[in-house]
DNA sequence: AGTGACCTTTAAAGGTCACT
DNA sequence: AGTGACCTTTAAAGGTCACT
């Protein structure tokens, strides 16, 4: 993959123990690893008797294997990543696709199975406080003429601390409430980037609907159109139902899958704005508009990003489906919705997927990117609003330019100052790119193309934030 | 392009040897990865003697290595999976090798290939040969995309000296064949940014015409809207006669103005594109779609900045005549145009006149910027075209992160990485301006509102470069 | 000096078995 | 039976050197 480690000097992502080491795409110790390994490999399902809640820590990562299994996944451990058996490697081209099996194997007791030792839960020593870190120490420079950094640090993390207790008042965006998130630096560059490389990773591998997307049947996949913007980035539920995203490509999109892939990606860039602290400063009216008409952008930023980074042969739909950008094999494409892809999907490739692989795009800028491509304000925010958003915007602006210093300490100052300003160049294509994928996507909604007929897609694509509460 | 799934392409997806296997997160012989391996540890830059167009087969891969490398990357091997040196054991005790700054690759005549004359290299750094301190991990160098700026200059100073020849024999655009803007430096950055300031302030203070395109009569001032866009962007004085431009504000825009003024800055658009040697690059076809398909962002980018130049209190449309940024004064605004320019108009106020008010921005930084937003490849443009476009895009670029560097030479690094990134993403929104404007103008095009109805602005707000040859 | 068939090393999989 | 410290294997890096 292409991820140099980014969190390499941090412990155990589950459960902090402090031998830590790069297992199954994230950051894990070795008992957490296999662990991980063999609930994957033999299926099994784990039941909490504490309402899903218990805390992961080394000392008693073993009280509760169903919490430590969300735990493993919420730390970003992938399933995908456990093969079935040594016999499954590839001899001529045949992909070792481990395809993680619906796990359905119940453990219906598990008093029976594991003898709970008690753990005196002896507060909170932070033992892993003594992880070996690099003495590459950030540079703190204060001296900003325009802007006060150490101030804006200092706000983000209170609004980050704060965010998941008012998520939490609100009972609906569940994802930024279970603190998953490890404890980050309070005042550094690569805090505020590991905050979202996790963010992402989380709302990757978080999934509490065993159904698939594009597989199961209109009643196990629950998810729907007919919603109002101001309630489906609040319930995102109600648009899709949490199903594994699997990003990797393998089939062609259809014109039966459109409505589906739409709603759960919709559904996962609710979870992940909703772990933006900035987003809560926001009020309900303006939160809205901002998710509303940043939908497309973002959107569009994440899948061409997912080619990117797992060097798919067209842009992943989630699912395992996929739109190729080979212009051959598009003609093999379901007839009744490439009119409506084709188009953004090549200038994706072109504009976005091929400058950012020979850029090397970091898994780090990528993130921060988005960040800096959401926060845009329209004409319908208010000027409070307005202003919370370009404060956002610099303030992520900044951490880019100081992310790619600290990926890329070897560059000349030139060398940094053109990554910087090829990064940032990415941004106006995926301005660009929005105007191709309302077009075509207003003709699919307005049409019922792909049963893309829908309340929510007419505000996503049509009326685009505008006029959205008329 | 190579867009087959690499893990289950059996052959090299370079050359097509047959003996492939997955290297740098794609798939291809060991001769392409010890080919690629080597371009990127060195940081070898190569030079395609045959316009960039040689085939790459197994027998003759060897022929050009620029070419090689592009397939490479191409075929999606990822620079950022070739590592640093293995700890920089050195058995012999050899002297690291010299890295070439610039290998000249020849061509497709197989005797020439390894016929290297080997200039020495002077200004060849030994940095390589320094590891301070052994246990730290060597950061990789990726020199993919560190651009030969050396050559750039000297092909882009070519161009501009055989530029006006061209255009005098064509006798069409004849601002460029005054020879008005002096001698500079060959190659420097203060060279390319100054040509584009005088070149500004040429289309600014040049006229032929003693009318104002406002208030002169049909037969006094010569402009149409009836013509093809092919021939506009040839022939500029049929869309509009150079009239002076008199920006500063001093009156309302009405709808009587609209055409003239749409007519007359299209014009001085077009004279300011005549003055870019790498359009002379393009083909006809690719040079038209070209400057129809971003005359709206440029223009729209141009009459901001000159609301920030002049500190009008609103968007300066030539003749005298703005349209105001204050809603109570738009209110006085001719009725039959306001619901047209206002959205535009308040969106280029918020997100670019202000924030460039802030910035300082300078006319060096605001001249280079306008040729970063003009080199966008749509998908009309024939594949050597989008390279042109690109390689345009990219130096430019660079120039812009040393035009901030001449120009702020007091600056910390991370002053000028923010100043960089900063006008770099006053870009996003020029390019969400172009949807507004193209929504409100193709209604006036289509309504006739302000005489707007015309072939030309039909191809520009409607078709926008897509189909204008149909 | 550059190439590429062939070899060595490493990161991250899989597997084992004394322990609970 | 499950755990996890420790071990083995493998895919894909890096490195070498006869050859042009």
């Amino acid at each position: 993959m292409i991820t140099q480690d980014p969190i390499a000097a941090s412990c155990c992502l589950v459960c902090f123990d402090a031998n830590a080491a790069k297992h199954y795409g994230s950051v894990c110790c070795s008992g957490c690893k296999g662990f991980f390994r063999r609930t994957v490999r033999f299926g099994r399902k784990y039941v909490c008797h504490n309402n899903n809640a218990c805390p992961i820590k080394t000392e008693y990562r073993n009280c509760c294997r169903a919490c430590r299994y969300t735990r493993c996944l919420q730390a970003g451990l992938n399933p995908m990543l456990v093969h079935s058996d040594r016999g499954a490697i590839n001899r001529k081209g045949e992909a070792p696709k481990a395809t993680p099996k619906a796990v359905k194997t119940e453990v219906t007791d598990p008093e029976d199975t594991y003898d709970h030792k008690t753990h005196a839960p002896k507060g909170c020593k932070e033992e892993y406080e003594e992880v070996k870190s690099k003495p590459q120490t950030v540079a703190h420079r204060s001296n900003y003429s325009s802007f006060d950094m150490d101030t804006e640090y200092e706000h983000w993390f209170a609004l980050v601390t704060n965010a998941s207790k008012r998520l939490s008042e609100a009972n609906t965006l569940p994802l930024g409430t279970l603190r998953i998130i490890p404890e980050f630096d309070r005042k550094s560059v690569s805090g505020v980037a590991n905050y979202y490389v996790l963010v992402d990773r989380l709302c990757d591998a978080y999934y509490d609907s065993e159904a698939s997307h594009l597989l199961s049947s209109e009643a196990e996949y629950t998810h729907s159109l007919e919603i109002s913007a101001e309630s489906a980035f609040k319930k995102p539920r109600a648009v899709s139902a949490r199903t594994r995203i699997d990003w990797p490509a393998r089939f062609h999109c259809n014109a039966k899958f459109m409505k589906r892939v739409w709603c759960r990606i919709v559904g996962i860039y609710t979870d992940w704005g909703s772990h933006i602290p900035e987003v809560m400063e926001l009020d309900d009216r303006d939160r809205t508009i901002l998710f509303v008409e940043r939908t497309v952008p973002v959107v569009n930023l994440q899948v061409a990003y997912k080619a990117v980074q797992f060097n798919t042969p067209g842009i992943p739909m989630s699912g395992g489906a996929y739109f190729p950008f080979n212009s051959e094999e598009q003609k093999l494409v379901d007839a009744n919705i490439t009119p409506y892809l084709h188009r953004l999907v090549n200038f994706l490739h072109n504009e976005f997927v091929i400058p950012a692989r020979e850029l090397g795009l970091t898994e780090k800028e990528f993130v921060v990117m988005k960040l800096i491509l959401f926060f845009s304000a329209s004409s319908a925010i208010s000027p409070k609003g307005k202003e919370i958003i370009n404060r956002s915007r610099r303030f992520y602006r900044n951490i880019l330019c100081k992310t790619v210093q600290e990926e890329f300490p070897h560059y000349e100052i030139d060398e940094t100052l053109q990554r910087v300003a090829a990064i940032m160049d990415l941004l106006p294509r995926i301005e660009q790119a929005r105007t191709i994928e309302d077009e075509d996507f207003s003709v699919m909604t307005i049409f019922n193309i792909g049963d893309m007929k829908g309340s929510l897609t007419y505000d996503v694509h049509i009326k685009k934030g505008v006029d959205i509460f008329n």
